[in-house]
RNA sequence: CGCGGGAUGGAGCAGUUCGGUAGCUCGUCGGGCUCAUAACCCGAAGGCCGCAGGUUCAAAUCCUGCUCCCGCAA
């Protein structure tokens, strides 16, 4: 059998472990790599390149990089690679109907959700940030509107009380990768039929921002640590340190976790985001969170430091200093109060 | 030249504004107390204050250049 032509758009890492799997299947071959143009990045914003452009300049894929497809010029030139499937994963671009009607056979998108269930963006870190038991990987077949084409397939990951979005990231990439695979062998063999999904059990994922990595600690703490792991790494979990007699400090959480602890050992407890001077568990800074629960901190950075383990930061920051807390950033709570 | 923060014994920091003996909380090592301990007490080792110049009687501190690290931006 002719091995069918595959073009790929996709953009970010996440993209570009699930080209490299594509990559090994036998049953196509790969003519085209598109993502999004080369953009500043980094600390002295210069130009990089996109992952996929990365690892398709490496295997010698013609890499295309056009701002969106509202010229004609464009749609012309991804008509020109003739594709029986167009493969799509995190590309950052809303594909128009004449685009997915290009492919011979389907245009498919891999999408890091168990769809209809968060649409969108951030369907990773927003699972993880509500306590999701589980999340997946979903291959669907793409028409105009928002991640709400027919199944093809799906493959559920679970999600635990150590699921970062950056380690579910990493997981769901492999598993993506696999599963679009899977979801072409099923295709080509005619085992597979695309199923619609259920609008009234849709929920949308919306894109990050900073102001959801501002730890709210008025909630309990297994929300707090929920939300925490679901911003980390990016945007990462941020909060201000208050000290008597000492400037706010900005700092980001970066491991912890909600803690079980027996009441009659705790000392009395003031508000939520205060920091327990003494009983250092485990090790941890331990916070106040709603209702008495209680968060350990493993690790913390500093604006302008490296991220450094609870019992440094203690040493350095705590450690004799009375009134610490923790409070949400200024800009949160105006957002807040005008909301 | 996109903006900003930082570099001080093994760790985390203070001291830098207004130059003048290098300090704190830990860790480590030795000793003591204790049924015991990440607890407590006593003692010790360990630093050319990122690098290179400059100003000065005197520089961690002021000036200049450099290196490395980090945050912002996705």
């Amino acid at each position: 059998m002719t091995p069918r032509t595959l073009v790929f758009m996709g953009t970010p890492d996440l993209a570009a472990a699930v080209l490299h799997r594509v990559l090994q299947w036998p049953g196509g071959r790969v003519v085209a790599a598109y993502c999004q143009p080369d953009r500043p990045a980094g600390r002295n914003l210069t130009m990089k390149e996109p992952p996929v452009k990365v690892l398709a300049r490496e295997r010698g894929i013609p890499v295309q990089q056009p701002l969106n497809f509202k010229s004609d010029e464009a749609v012309a030139v991804l008509r020109a690679y003739e594709p029986d499937y167009l493969l799509v994963a995190a590309y950052g671009l809303i594909l128009p109907q004449r685009v997915l009607n290009i492919p011979r056979r389907f245009a498919l998108n891999v999408h890091t959700s168990l769809l209809p269930k968060y649409r969108g963006a951030a369907p990773i870190q927003r699972a993880v940030m509500n306590n999701e038991t589980e999340t997946g990987v979903t291959i669907m077949q793409m028409d105009a509107g928002l991640d709400t084409g027919p199944v093809v397939l799906q493959k559920t990951v679970p999600i635990t009380d150590r699921t970062t979005a950056g380690s579910l990231h990493d997981h769901l990439a492999e598993e993506g990768g696999e599963l679009l695979q899977k979801a072409l062998e099923g295709l080509e063999a005619g085992s597979l039929t695309p199923v619609p999904q259920d609008p009234a059990k849709a929920s949308y994922a919306p894109k990050l921002n900073k102001a959801d990595g501002y730890v709210d600690f008025t909630r309990p703490a297994a929300l707090v640590d929920a939300q925490i792991r679901g911003v980390s790494p990016w945007p990462g979990a941020t909060t201000i340190l208050e000290r008597e007699g000492e400037g706010p400090l900005p700092v980001t959480i970066r491991e912890g976790n909600a803690l079980s602890w027996n009441a009659e050992n705790m000392p009395p407890l003031e508000g939520p985001g205060n920091i327990l001077d003494e009983p250092r568990i485990d090790g941890r800074v331990v916070v106040r969170c709603n209702s008495g629960s209680l968060y350990g901190i493993a690790s913390i950075q500093p604006a302008g430091k490296k991220a450094m383990d609870a019992a440094s930061f203690y040493n350095g920051y705590l450690k004799g200093r009375s009134g610490a807390r923790f409070v949400m950033p200024q800009s949160a709570i105006t957002a807040t109060e005008k909301a």
